[in-house]
DNA sequence: GGGCTGGGTTCAATGAACGAACCGGAAGAC
DNA sequence: GTCTTCCGGTTCGTTCATTGAACCCAGCCC
């Protein structure tokens, strides 16, 4: 990311870019577009940081996770970032340009639940400071401004079923808890 | 779509959807996270309604885009409408539940123009009512409302390259044009 | 030294995307 | 009434990404 307009070019021309489109949707979509790659990132908002984490929730291939690690890292939306030098471990975190797509995430997430959730919201989110549910754009109810993903909290909503997964991160995921807060 | 949250299932497996994850972003990625797909609704919101017109303008193979039209109208974001008797010709528009994308996707493009257009923009986004450019939120800047796409209007930005692509709707756009209206 | 854990890489099989060719109905041109 | 074009597809062989199982290695822990 940050080339010039006309630079940008993957060494190779695989099947995944747009590279006639000339258009942001175009070049956002190269990088988030990918398989896996947007579940990766809602699962980054919600305080999973390492390797066996999300490979543990998402029941993605390694190879798979591995890679796309590795370009959410070179686009700047993750960072690697060592927590612990004996074992050498890094974890994967949101940066200020991840957490930026937040707004786009969660109203994708309201749309999926307003035409896929006959049970009711799978998941709801709330202004930490207000107690008050978010409207679809991501408002607070109560104090009406836009609510920054830190200040976001999410739990289990009436549509929730906990008999699919049984994973550390969807155990935890059980408990209401702050966006961006480490899960485990 | 609408089926009750327990029966969401496709008739063969296939390798796109995400049917481990309880969770209403993976349900809406399993219809709008393919290839070609975003940018496809990204058209009818620019005006585009034609088979022939997409095909033009996204460089998209028949069948894909085949696909992907029957794909989008059995989940009810587009909608299939006969504009002629003789020869018999239907076209795609967006419905209601197809338009309420539109906050998503302006996110997703306002994140791309950010870190990707080193140029500038490549596209305006403006409210037709006020004449004022729109926020990364979508919000007028002058009458401080969240400005529906039919209120919308694109053009050409500094960033902008006419030299990339040279079809109809291309050509189309580098005038001018409120979403949603009929580009050709 | 032997096993465990975390974070990967390798590789054969599968399945989706690509793109060029083909197709059929309905005008329109002659 | 035949010829051609346009539109909206379908067919099919090739290419490329995803899958999942196996393997790998470094560094604890005992």
């Amino acid at each position: 990311m940050n080339e010039p307009t006309g630079g940008y070019h993957r060494p190779v021309a695989l099947g995944k870019n747009y590279e006639r489109q000339d258009c942001s949707f175009a070049r956002a979509l190269e990088l988030l577009g990918e398989r896996w790659t947007l579940l990766l990132v809602r699962d980054a908002f919600y305080g999973v940081r390492r390797y066996a984490d999300f490979l543990a929730h998402l029941d993605i291939p390694r190879a798979v996770l591995a890679e796309r690690l590795r370009t959410l890292t070179e686009a700047g939306v993750l960072a690697r970032h060592r927590y612990s030098d004996s074992p050498p471990r890094d974890e994967y975190v949101l940066t200020e340009r991840g957490r930026e797509l937040w707004g786009m995430l969660h109203q994708l997430g309201q749309w999926g639940e307003r035409h896929t959730s006959a049970g009711g919201p799978r998941r709801l989110f709330s202004h930490a400071d207000c107690d008050a549910p978010l409207d679809p754009r991501g408002v607070c109810e109560r104090c009406d401004r836009l609510v920054p993903p830190e200040e976001v909290e999410v739990r289990p909503g009436p549509g929730a079923r906990d008999d699919l997964r049984d994973d550390p991160v969807s155990r935890a995921l059980r408990q209401p808890h702050r966006l961006l807060e480490p899960l485990l």
